[in-house]
DNA sequence: GAGTGGTCTAGACCACGGT
DNA sequence: CCGTGGTCTAGACCACTCC
């Protein structure tokens, strides 16, 4: 195999060589020709496939494993990342209990309802489709430490998932399921955060009382190629709960 | 300069030597021999000084610019991070409007008081000083788009800035006051979020009503060593505003 | 032109995991 | 034992910046 290389009398549009054997390998993770758990070839190997040095696709894979797409471990190989590890697991989950001499597992869901609809503006928007498309949707509740404290509506584009309907139960992570039935990986996703009052669903959902603030987390989910797949709105009491970050 | 290499007998608390070159070079951050802003050695010199070669300074260096500790340009050297950077300002303020036609500008923020106080429980126990050890509290508003929507608390212990009290005034960008008098570095930070409700207190300094959700924003901040140095709790109104995470 | 960081290569040795 | 990734080295060429 030989990679594409720009004519070297122009610089404008320049990309170096471990960008592009990159690009290469993600193209094989997009098309499926890798699955996740699998064990990719090795450096050397890779290194021959492509023509350039081991060096370079070290650097590929470098930065591959840094977004969380390659596991490398010493002495067997390179595994493509499976959505249950738990390390991506809680990539996508920020929400711990402010006691954390507990380390806090991940809190089981239970599924409320799951209907297709058409879109809103809302859901249109955030999922770069036309408005009135029909798009699934599912209402969860998460429980920690027992009490039920998250509310949470996943929509995904019906299109996206083509015979949703006859699934007969939907598992607590559906990043698993995206991708083990249809091949998407969820690989990135933007999440906007905000403080709002809870209203008389969340009080009939969750037990609260209405006019308590809540955190309203908004996440976009974007496959391998960063196109939006899943839009994801949770509300949270944030009683003995906090959403952690870390800068950087 | 000799590098002190581990005993090549035993491997446990084995590091590479990358990582001992990384760690020489922040202590001289921390030990102020090299100023934000500086030029500092090219690779070839740092990798006679610490007999190493130039790939393994290399590896240091894109480590300590992964964590904006240094800033690289290609042609004309490595610099020490200034806080005024405008990347170094943002990594620490992910809050932004929400329509985004307008580029947010760093918000003003306005002085309410500031004084010397016993520290509180809390306090203490953020900042790993003894409970009701002098701690400087500076109270501050910010705003967006001529609207008051942010109140500020920032407690730090008074022993980890001498001669606080000479200062005539308190500028917008603590963390460069911090780097400038005090040699303080704040590399990272992590943050805690919760749905809370205004108090009395945020409406007289916001002019909202009570019972309104704001999100609560509890930051510690850290110096190049992992210390913390600054306990900040941020109220914010978020109807015109969001909090932006991006995953990874 | 001299010096810098950015890229690419080639080869060496090591620790680890499985045979 | 072999093959893997992890580390370290040495040298080449390039583009960029400043003089």
């Amino acid at each position: 195999m030989e990679l594409a290389l720009q004519d070297s009398e122009t610089h404008i549009g320049f990309k170096p060589l471990y960008a592009q054997v990159k690009d290469q390998l993600i193209r094989r993770l997009v098309d499926g020709v890798w699955q996740p758990g699998m064990n990719i070839p090795s450096e050397q190997e890779l290194a021959r496939q492509l023509n350039v040095s081991q060096g370079t696709v070290r650097k590929a894979l470098d930065a591959m494993t840094a977004e969380n797409l390659l596991v490398r471990r010493q002495g067997r190989g390179t595994f493509v990342a499976e959505p249950e590890d738990s390390r991506i697991l809680f990539q996508f989950f920020k929400l711990t209990t402010d006691n954390k001499t507990q380390d806090s597992a991940f809190p089981e869901s239970r599924l409320l309802c799951w209907s297709q609809e058409p879109s809103t503006a809302d859901e249109a928007q955030a999922l770069s489709i036309d408005k009135g498309a029909p798009v699934w949707r599912i209402e969860r509740v998460r429980q920690v430490d027992g009490k039920s404290v998250i509310t949470e509506t996943i929509s995904i584009a019906a299109k996206t998932l083509p015979g949703f309907d006859a699934l007969k139960e939907i598992p607590n992570n559906v990043y698993q399921l995206y991708s083990s039935n249809w091949g998407i990986t969820i690989a990135k996703a933007d999440e906007k955060l905000k403080a709002v009052l809870s209203n008389e669903r969340d009080c009939a959902t969750l037990g609260c009382e209405t006019g308590v603030p809540m955190l309203l987390i908004r996440r976009i989910a974007r496959d391998l190629e960063g196109n939006p797949v899943e839009l994801r709105c949770s509300r949270c009491l944030t009683d003995d709960m906090h959403y952690a970050v870390n800068l950087p």
